[in-house]
This record gives structure tokens, C-alpha cells and sequence, in this order.
DNA sequence: GGTCAGATCGA
DNA sequence: TCGATC
DNA sequence: GACC
């Protein structure tokens, strides 16, 4: 029996100026609890603003009130704008939204309550009292009954034939989708289109299914399904033992088109999946489709995935079962007796319409999807006030100067001016006109146009003539390093070291910074090496670094370990007495150390680590100040050394330093590196300051924070900030002097190793205004909507400022060590906007999502000093740089830093290829185009872009469908490129593929597109992704272009997929919100796979103990996609 | 102590 | 296989 | 860095 609440809901979303929706307005009436989670699990977690009404206790506080239709209107209307319903997995799961949504949503009630969603919903004349009368009353809601009934209700699957499920479906559709003459019809619109393609979608399927034959359709899946199939096999006999008999699935599908509803109990987020079948149809033609997520069949736009053909088709029937089987591996961890039961619940279920893919896809006007809206939505949530709505769109990355800040550290422009490359003129696409997709090949096959000379694939390759192509599915997928064999680390450590060196020589140069230097490398685990142990030995050897296997005083020169071991642990591990029997002579580091170079060609970064060792630490500071010293003498012998010094420690210098240099000119390696020693000593004097500080407690904040500036900010800061100290420093080499700083260091460590044992990574205090500053412009906090307490900024905008640096700094610098950390602070960031007033106790934080220990401590940290003294450190002028060069297309954090490393500062120096650095094609683009690529889009170029694309297309074949996705179709005020996806329907028995070649070679003659920066594997295939440069015209910039075809079939997932997610940009970086990742991850713990093309059951993955035997067939694959027959 | 999305393309 | 990108 |  569901309980009542009053409801007055406030929708925070202002509309979308790019869409033209208004959503806002209030909504006052009674709704069931029910409607109240779905919404909220569909749009997430709200603040509650009108707290005087609904009495939200089984809501907690946070998830309050999410929405306020408009008054007068039905509220339902936003279910239709919820973007995929799926949105609730990736909420649920990687949001943080909170589990008890799913724990009181089971499958059961999310599908049944979406059934009858009408009833629980006052009508707008009904009186809270014949509301409740009605709805109080479950069964009342007859309404729908018959449709839950033929759907939802047994648990059995419906025996509905196809064509009974598919009306059922559309019914259902109706009543739920289209509310009554809703004023939101204008964009509801849709609906009907939605209803229409849905419909086509299962229908086609199984025509196509039935119509292809089995050659057709192994031809089609190709070589690489028959290897699959192959692997699999193999697989499942090492794995027989664990059948899963899917016979036992009493949820199979002997009616056809029979939806079914899966539900998950996996986990404290479990979902369930909705899952449409396609009638059993043995060879061909099965298809599971993901209709949606369990309360997002509620939302009017169910996302439908549909599995290519060629994936099942070429599996034999005996195949399947086999295949089933193999899912024994994992049966370790999922019993068939639990899969069993799991399938058991699966459920007939009629989907609502897919509007989503459907509509736009069939509908030509990109703009008006509901998903768009419903995106939209989202975002305004996320951030909002109405002002700032405009500005979530408007603002979205527009407002972050996408020439990066590092523009200032460019030195030359890069010369964007290029012209355009002008067309290949010998296209064949002069033949272009209208064509259909042929089954056969085309005649004369369109040779590859690339501009740029490329010898790769010859497009061609796929001679269409008739047949096989192979579409391919297979995926390789890259095998987790578990899968390995077990190694002691001393094991691994040579292993690796062998099997590098082997490789080494092409990549050699490249990966110097440790070049020559043998380390030791100590990880927490002793017995086996673990995959953190094994990244990080492959990341020492993939510097460079002499990987020493065993711990040999003789023989190491660094010891390396990880923060978390101690010192007593680390002397237990080789029988060591006390750290003290380590050599002076060999420092203790921590694995940060290696990549935190500083600016030095070689990563310097861990020069500020030398104090931290826990060893070391507990040392008396003496010990450390000996190794200090004796590892600069060291280094002096090696290239590396400079960085060493104890002086390196201070990145302010050197990042002061390297400002400077940039400033003036780029300066010799050596200088570079003598003056990041001598600044390293001063530096090291400024930690003592800094310490002492520290020490003091803030009394002294002024001295440090100003140095921190001063590193962090301007040059100019600098100067008045650490004056003399850092001009001295620059100038003055210090020598030995450094050592002498080495006494105020050894305090410093002490100190810090307190902090810094917490793991933070040393780091100064810096100002945050300062910091903060630029970039605030940039964040979604900056609208505030308005139940905040203040308009325009967060009550807490200063963690969040901190926490985008520090997201900000891992991100650039994901190459050293993983991105992990920053996905982490990106999601507490996100709690962080959401949080409605100012943190003030430690209490308080358990409401932020994604924060754990370590980051409530950095928050209580900010909260009580207003500053988080490990921030930054960052080099800023080192950061600036890989800033820079990251902008360039192409170029990625570890690009950046072999670049860094080779002496490159500027964009000109990349243009002189100083250091003898080397650019592909596509970088060569990137850096010519610079500023044009890294300008963002309005909606009005890519409008006209894609218009004349569209018409392009469309005069080679009517039928193809092209669609403009991206952060356009999600309705962002600027893009960052263009996204087109291209399919056909096959009805007509004709394809399209070959058809995105012409598209390209014609918009090449037409002087749209300019330049390419990949190329698809195969043109000829229905299944490909082009990514190259387009302009407008002549006088426009040129922009990035992508260009995504599927098979018809896949459509809806590729659209899914394509559509992704609001994406933030912060200063070149991208910050998605993971909607693709998250809904991937929840789909992952599902046991389902999700991609592109659809979504997959019955994924088998490595279990531990079968890896063995699987990482000895090498071919092994991680996993299996099969779907459930 | 493992996992963190899953795929394509270029080199 | 790795790096970058979607 | 968090979570399982
Ligand atoms: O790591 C990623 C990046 C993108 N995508 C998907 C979602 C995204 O929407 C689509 C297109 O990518 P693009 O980089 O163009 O992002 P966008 O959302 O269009 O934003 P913009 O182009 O404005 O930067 O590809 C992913 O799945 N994973
Ligand atoms: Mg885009």
C-alpha cells in the first residue's frame, strides 16, 4: 500500500535556452512515495526545498523534492524528459545516489508502479481525499491492469505472442507516455514517433533474423566470430565443469518477442535490467535489447539495445549452450543456482516506447528529442539556478576559455592558419550521387581519400564484393594483468624487466627519466606480486629505471616503496634490524617520487620524496640529510641525479624557475636543470619556513602561503612573494649550500611526514583565492539554484575550488600514476555542489557521496584552515606546460611529459620539434589547428555544419539516417566537435556500407571536410568511426568532426552511447559525468556487458584461479559476449 | 587486494 | 601493445 | 581515492 504525500515540488531546472524547453513552474498535489522514488531515481537526488509538505521520511533528507512541474501541468511530463532511463543504473551506482532507491524499488514494484503510474497521480481536479480513496487502494489502478497484466504482472514470461506483446507495448506506451494532451506534447511530441519506431524496431528485427540466412549471417559476423567461437569453446572446456544450463531459464523465449525484466540482487545497488528478447529464433536474428533500467521504464524513453545480428547469428545452436556454459566461470562467483534464480525473475515485460533512439533517429530534427530535454534536465539539476541554468548550457565549456590558460605559456603560436588540405582530387566520390547501398559492391570502390598520406588501410580492403565482410564484433579485450602468472614480486620484477628490454629498444629513447638507475622496488606484498605491485614495477622499468629484483645494498641505488608500508614492515621483509642498516647512500622513496618529477627532463617530482620515507623519516633527521646529499652526488653522476637533489624537493622553485625560463626563453637542459638545483635548495629552505609554520599552527601562514602563490600563480607574484629567496635561488647555484638547508629539511620532514604519511603527497599551502580565482567561472557551482542559501556560488565553493585542482593536477598527470584518484574526486566534487549548505562538521560528511577517509580529512582541513596545505605544490609552471601540449589533439599525459622531458616548453618548440620529438599526423593536425580545435562550437555552426552534411548524405542515399549527437543533441549551448551517426534501415534489404566513405570524400570535394585524423579500419563495413577536421567555410575555424556508423539494429545502443553524457571542461580536460561509464559499470556487475552496440548477457570473465590456464592460451579472452537464447 | 567502461584507431 | 580519443 |  503505498503512502500519500503531498508533493509541492519546485523544478530547478530553468529551461534550456538551446532547446526551447521550458520546464519549470510548480506542481502541488499528492503523489505516492512510489512516484516520488521514481522521479528522484530518475532525475537523482534532489535537495529538498519545500520541506513543510511532503514528508519525505523514507526519503532521506538529501533526496528530497526533485522536481516541480509545471503548475497546472502534468507532472508526468518529466518523466518524459528523463534521458535514458538507464540513468538511474548509472546513478544508482556511480553517483552515489543512494541504494535504498533500489532496495525499495524492486523489480516488482518499479515495474508494476510504472504500469500504473497514472492512478498514482492526482488528477488535477481530484481531491486529495478521492486520490487517496483511489490510489490508497492498489488495485485501483485498473486501468492499466490489463496491460500490466499481459506485462509485467507473472513472473512467469508472458506467453503474449510477439505481435500481442508488441501492442501491449504500445498501449502501455500510450497511456503511460502521453498524458493526456500534456503541454508538454510540444516536445513530447515525439512520442508518437517514438511509438512508431519502437515498434518497427522488434519487428524488424526478426525479419531481419528470419530473413538472413545462416550464411548470410556467419558471413556477415565473419572470422573473427568464428575465432570467438572458437575460444570460447576452449574456454568452456577448461571450464565445463559448471554448467549453466539456460534451458533451466524458464524465462527462455519460446514466444517470440517476449520482453523480460531482470532483476539484480547483487550488491546494495542492485537494479534490474529490462530485457527484450527476440523469439528464439536459433540462428539468427536473437537479439536481447536493454529496454531499460527497472524505474526507468518509467520514464517515457526506454533505450533499446539491440545485439548486432552477426554477434549471435553465426552460433550454432549447440554453440549457445556451450557458451552458457562457460559462464561456470563464473559460476564461482555466481552459482548457476543464483543465475538460475536471477533468470527466474525475469519477467514478461512490455516496453514503453523508445522514443529516445527511435525519434531521432527517425525524426530529423535532432533538437527536439526528449532525451535532449531530459539531458537538459539533468544538467539544470546538477547545477542550477536559473540564471545558472542558462549558464549550465550557455556556460557549459564556453565559459572556460578554451584556449587554455597555458596560452599564456605559449610562446609562438602555433601557426593555426593553415590552410586547408585541399581535397584529394581524385575521389571517387565524384561518383557519388544517389546510390544505394548495394548488397553488392559497389563498382568501382571508392579508394581511400585520406589527404594525408596514409598508408594504412586500404579501404578497399573489404571488396564488397558480396560478401563477408566481417563486421566483426569480435573485441579483443585486453586481459587484466591478474590473469597472469602468479609471480613473487622478485619474479615479476625481472620478468619485467626482460620482457621490456626486449621490447625497449624502439621505445627506449623516449622513456629515459630513470634511465640507469636501479631501483628497488618494495610493495606491500611479499608472496605474489598483485597487480599494484606489477603496475608500478612496469611503470619504473617503462621509465627507464633497472628494476632490481632483490634487495642488494650492493647493487640498488634507490629503494622504492609504497606509503603504506612501514618502516618495521619493510625491515621484516629483508631481515633488516632497523631502516637504519639501509645505506645512507640509498635513499627511501616513495613511489611518488618517480612521477612527480618536477620540470627536469627526468622526473624530478621525486626529489620532494626522499624525506618522506617512513624509515627515513623516523630517522633522525641526520640520515635523511645524508641521503639527500649523497643522492645529489649520485645523481651528478647520471643524468638523473640533478633531479635527486634534496633541493627538488621544492617544486615552487622549480616551478617559479620554470617560469621564468619560460618567460624569457627556453633555456638549455642544463641550465634548466642547474637552476632547478639551486632553486631546490632554497626551496628546501622555504619548506622550513613552511614548517615551521606549519608547526605553529598558522601563525605564520603569511610566509608560506605567499611562496605558494607565488609558485602556483604569476610570476609577478612570486617576485614580491619569496623575493629574494627565489631570485637569489635562481642565480645563486647553491651547492653544497643545499646540504646545509638540509638540517631545516630534516625538520620539515618531520613534520611532513606526519601529513604526509596520511599519503598526501607533500604540497604547500597555497592561497585558494588565488588559485581558485580563474577558473571559478568554470564551475557548475557558480549558478546556484535557487534553494541554495546563496545565489552564485556554493556554501561550499572553497573545497570544491581545492578539489578541482587536485582533480585537475591528476588528470594532467594520469600518465604517472592512474586516473583513478581523480574520478574519485570528481565524484566528490559533484556531492560536494550538491550539498546545500556549508559543511561545517565532520558529521556532516557522511552525506557526501565518494568521500572516504582521506577526503573527509581534506575537507575538515579546508573547512578549519581554509586552505588545504597539500594542494599545490604543483609545479605550475610544469603543469602549465603539459597543459599545453595535452591541448593538442593527439597528445595525452604521457606525450606531454616525453615532450616535457625532451626540452619542450612551447608550442613552437613542438613546431622545431626540439628534442628531436616526433608528431604523428594526427598531432601535426592538432598543433597546427590549436586554437581551432580548442575553441568551442555554437550550436549555430554545427547546425549549419551538420545541415550540410545531413544533405550531402542524403543525396547519396535517402534512406540513410543521420543524426547529430553528442553534446549537441544533448542540447549544450557550445560543442566541442561535431558527432554524427549514420545508419540505414535494412528493410529495403540495402545497406550503407561503403556509404560513410562517399559521405566523407564528399565532403571533402565540397571543402567541408579538411583533414582526416583516423580513419575507419574498413569503409566498407556498416560498423565504422571516422574522425577528421571540417570548417564551414573558408573563413570559419576548423572543427573536429565524428562520424559514427552502426547497423540499424544498433542503433539504439550506439545512440546511447554517442549521446553520452554532459561532459564539464575545465581547462582542456574533459570531465565527463560518466553516464557511459557508469551505466557501463552497472551493467558490468550485472554480469551484462554493455557497449556500443548493445548490451550483452552472459559475459564470462576470468575467474582467478582459471586465469592461469587461460592466460596460457593466450588468445584467451576476458570475456564472452553471448547472448541468452 | 582487486576494481574502477568499453571500444577504435595509429604507431 | 600502448597511447589517445570517443 | 573509495569501495567491496
Ligand atoms: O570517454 C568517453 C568520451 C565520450 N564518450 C561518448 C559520449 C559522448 O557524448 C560521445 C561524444 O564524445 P565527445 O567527445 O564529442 O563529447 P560530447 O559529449 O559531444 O561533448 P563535446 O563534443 O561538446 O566536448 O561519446 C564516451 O562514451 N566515453
Ligand atoms: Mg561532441
Amino acid at each position: 500500500m503505498s503512502q500519500l504525500y503531498k508533493l509541492r515540488l519546485s523544478l530547478l531546472i530553468p529551461r534550456n535556452p538551446n532547446l526551447g524547453h521550458a520546464v519549470g513552474e510548480r506542481f502541488e498535489g499528492t503523489v505516492s512515495i512510489q512516484y516520488l522514488l521514481s522521479l528522484r531515481a530518475i532525475h537523482g537526488p534532489f535537495w529538498p526545498r519545500d520541506t513543510d509538505s511532503p514528508k519525505c521520511e523514507s526519503l532521506p533528507r538529501r533526496s528530497g523534492a526533485l522536481i516541480r512541474p509545471g503548475r497546472g501541468r502534468d507532472p508526468r511530463h518529466l518523466l518524459e524528459l528523463a534521458p535514458r532511463p538507464l540513468c538511474l543504473f548509472a546513478r544508482g551506482y556511480h553517483s552515489h545516489s543512494p541504494p535504498h532507491i533500489f532496495e525499495k524499488m524492486d523489480c516488482d514494484a518499479a515495474t508494476n508502479f510504472f504500469v500504473e503510474q497514472d492512478d498514482r497521480m492526482n488528477a488535477p481536479d481530484e481531491t486529495e481525499e478521492e486520490f487517496a480513496a483511489r490510489v490508497g487502494d492498489r488495485r485501483s489502478a485498473q486501468g492499466s491492469s490489463s496491460v500490466r497484466t499481459g506485462q509485467h504482472s507473472s513472473d512467469h514470461r508472458t506467453k503474449t505472442p510477439r505481435d500481442a506483446t508488441i501492442s501491449a507495448m504500445r498501449h502501455s506506451m500510450c497511456v503511460r507516455q502521453k498524458p493526456k494532451a500534456s503541454p508538454l506534447s510540444a516536445y513530447a511530441g515525439e512520442d508518437t514517433i517514438g511509438q512508431d519506431a519502437y515498434m518497427s524496431n522488434p519487428e524488424e528485427c526478426i525479419h531481419s533474423g528470419k530473413r538472413k540466412s545462416p550464411d548470410q549471417a556467419s558471413r556477415e559476423s565473419g572470422a573473427p566470430e568464428k575465432k570467438r567461437r572458437q575460444q570460447s569453446l576452449t574456454n568452456l572446456t577448461a571450464a565445463s565443469r559448471n554448467v549453466y544450463n539456460p534451458a533451466c531459464n524458464s524465462v527462455q523465449t519460446d514466444s517470440p518477442g517476449t520482453c523480460h525484466t531482470r532483476s539484480f540482487d547483487k550488491g546494495p545497488k542492485a537494479g534490474k535490467l529490462i530485457v527484450y528478447e527476440e523469439p528464439n529464433d536459433d540462428q539468427v536474428g536473437r537479439s536481447s535489447k536493454l529496454v531499460d533500467g527497472g524505474m526507468s521504464s518509467l520514464s517515457a524513453s526506454p533505450i533499446i539495445m539491440q545485439q548486432h545480428e552477426s554477434h549471435q547469428s553465426d552460433l550454432d545452436p549447440n554453440f549457445i549452450p556451450a557458451v552458457v556454459t562457460s559462464a561456470s566461470g563464473l559460476s564461482q562467483e555466481c552459482s548457476p543456482q543464483h543465475r538460475q534464480a536471477v533468470s527466474q525473475q525475469i519477467r514478461a515485460y512490455h516496453s514503453p516506447p523508445p522514443d529516445i533512439q527511435a525519434a531521432t533517429l527517425d525524426e530529423p530534427s535532432a533538437q527536439r528529442s526528449s532525451l535532449i530535454r531530459a539531458t537538459s534536465f539533468e544538467d539544470g539539476v546538477a547545477a542550477p539556478s536559473s540564471s545558472a541554468v542558462k549558464s549550465e548550457f550557455e556556460r557549459g565549456n564556453s565559459g572556460r576559455a578554451r584556449t587554455p590558460g597555458n596560452a599564456r605559456a605559449r610562446n609562438g603560436s602555433p601557426s593555426c592558419t593553415a590552410a586547408a588540405v585541399s581535397p584529394s582530387s581524385g575521389d571517387t566520390t565524384t561518383a557519388a550521387s544517389t546510390q544505394n547501398a548495394n548488397e553488392q559492391p559497389p563498382p568501382s570502390f571508392p579508394p581511400r581519400t585520406k589527404t594525408t598520406s596514409r598508408k594504412k588501410k586500404v579501404n578497399d580492403e573489404q571488396p564488397p564484393s558480396g560478401a563477408h565482410v566481417e563486421e566483426s564484433a569480435a573485441k579483443p579485450k585486453k586481459r587484466p594483468l591478474r590473469e597472469q602468472k602468479e609471480m613473487s614480486p622478485a619474479e615479476f620484477a625481472a620478468y619485467i624487466s626482460q620482457v621490456t628490454s626486449l621490447n625497449a629498444p624502439k621505445k627506449a629513447k623516449n622513456t629515459t627519466f630513470l634511465k640507469g638507475m636501479r631501483i628497488y622496488y618494495v610493495g606491500c606484498d611479499t608472496d605474489k606480486a598483485g597487480e599494484r605491485t606489477r603496475t608500478k614495477m612496469q611503470r619504473l622499468v617503462a621509465f627507464g629505471a633497472t628494476l632490481m629484483p632483490t634487495y642488494d645494498p650492493a647493487e640498488i641505488e634507490i629503494i622504492i616503496t609504497e606509503p603504506k608500508l612501514t618502516q618495521e614492515q619493510f625491515c621484516a621483509k629483508h631481515g633488516l634490524q632497523s631502516v637504519k642498516d639501509v645505506p645512507a647512500h640509498i635513499p627511501i622513496l616513495k613511489t611518488s617520487w618517480v612521477t612527480s618529477g618536477e620540470e627536469r627532463p627526468r622526473l624530478d617530482r621525486w626529489e620532494r620524496h626522499p624525506s618522506y620515507k617512513d624509515h627515513v623519516v623516523k630517522q633522525p633527521d641526520p640520515a635523511e640529510a645524508n641521503r639527500a646529499p649523497v643522492l645529489r652526488p649520485t645523481t651528478a653522476s647520471q643524468d638523473k641525479l640533478k633531479a635527486n637533489g634534496a633541493a627538488n624537493r621544492d617544486r615552487k622553485n622549480e616551478a617559479k624557475v620554470r617560469k621564468q625560463r619560460l618567460a624569457n626563453s627556453d633555456e638549455s637542459d642544463f641550465d634548466s636543470e642547474r637552476q632547478s638545483t639551486r632553486c631546490a635548495s632554497q626551496f628546501t629552505e622555504g619548506h622550513a619556513d613552511k614548517e615551521k609554520a606549519a608547526v605553529s599552527a598558522e601563525a605564520q601562514p603569511d610566509l608560506p602561503p605567499k611562496q605558494g602563490c607565488l609558485s602556483g600563480s604569476s610570476f609577478g607574484a612570486a617576485g614580491s612573494g619569496g623575493p629574494s629567496a627565489e631570485g637569489e635561488s635562481s642565480r645563486i647555484p647553491v651547492p653544497p649550500g643545499a646540504d646545509s638547508s638540509e638540517d631545516p629539511l630534516a625538520q620539515y620532514y618531520g613534520v611532513a611526514r606526519a601529513e604526509q604519511e596520511e599519503e598526501l603527497e607533500g604540497y604547500f599551502e597555497v592561497e585558494p583565492p588565488v588559485i581558485l580565482g580563474g577558473q571559478r567561472s568554470h564551475f557548475q557551482c557558480d549558478n546556484v539554484p535557487d534553494y541554495r542559501p546563496k545565489l552564485g556560488e556554493c556554501p561550499n565553493q572553497d573545497i570544491i575550488d581545492i578539489f578541482t585542482q587536485l582533480k585537475e593536477i591528476y588528470e594532467i598527470r594520469k600518465a604517472e600514476s592512474d586516473n583513478f584518484r581523480a574520478d574519485t574526486y570528481r565524484k566528490v566534487i559533484k556531492s560536494l555542489r550538491e550539498y546545500p549548505k556549508r559543511i561545517e562538521s565532520r558529521e556532516e560528511l557522511v552525506q557526501i557521496n565518494g568521500a572516504g577517509k582521506k577526503t573527509k580529512d581534506k575537507i575538515m582541513e579546508i573547512i578549519k584552515t581554509g586552505r588545504l596545505r597539500r594542494l599545490q605544490f604543483e609545479m605550475t609552471a610544469e603543469l602549465d606546460v603539459l597543459r599545453l601540449f595535452q591541448g593538442i589533439y593527439g597528445v595525452g599525459s604521457i606525450t606531454s611529459l616525453k615532450w616535457y622531458a625532451a626540452g619542450c616548453r612551447t608550442l613552437d618548440d613542438i613546431h622545431q620539434r626540439k628534442g628531436g620529438i616526433k608528431l604523428s599526423d594526427a598531432q601535426e593536425l592538432g598543433l597546427k589547428y590549436y586554437d581551432d580545435i580548442n575553441s568551442r562550437i555554437s550550436r549555430q555552426e554545427v547546425g549549419e555544419i551538420f545541415q550540410r552534411i545531413k544533405d550531402i548524405a542524403h543525396g547519396i542515399d535517402k534512406k540513410l539516417i543521420v543524426e547529430i549527437m553528442g553534446s549537441y543533441r544533448r542540447g549544450k549551448a557550445d560543442c566541442g566537435d561535431i558527432d554524427i551517426l549514420i545508419t540505414r534501415p535494412t528493410d529495403d534489404k540495402k545497406h550503407h556500407k561503403g556509404l560513410a566513405q562517399r559521405m566523407v570524400n564528399l565532403c571533402q570535394m565540397h571543402g567541408i571536410i579538411v583533414d582526416h585524423l583516423s580513419i575507419p579500419s574498413n569503409w566498407w563495413s556498416t560498423e565504422l568511426v571516422y574522425h577528421g577536421l571540417c570548417r564551414r567555410d573558408d573563413d570559419s575555424p576548423v572543427r573536429r568532426l565524428d562520424f559514427l556508423a552502426v547497423p540499424y539494429e544498433q542503433r539504439g545502443a550506439a545512440l546511447l552511447y554517442f549521446t553520452g553524457d554532459d561532459i564539464v571542461s575545465v581547462l582542456l580536460i574533459q570531465l565527463h559525468a560518466q553516464f557511459n561509464r557508469s551505466m557501463r559499470a552497472k551493467a558490468n556487475k550485472m554480469d551484462y556487458s554493455l557497449n556500443q552496440r548493445g548490451l550483452y548477457d552472459m559475459v564470462v570473465r576470468n575467474s582467478s584461479k582459471r586465469s592461469e590456464k587461460l592466460s596460457e592460451g593466450a588468445l584467451l579472452r576476458t570475456s564472452f559476449t553471448m547472448v541468452r537464447c
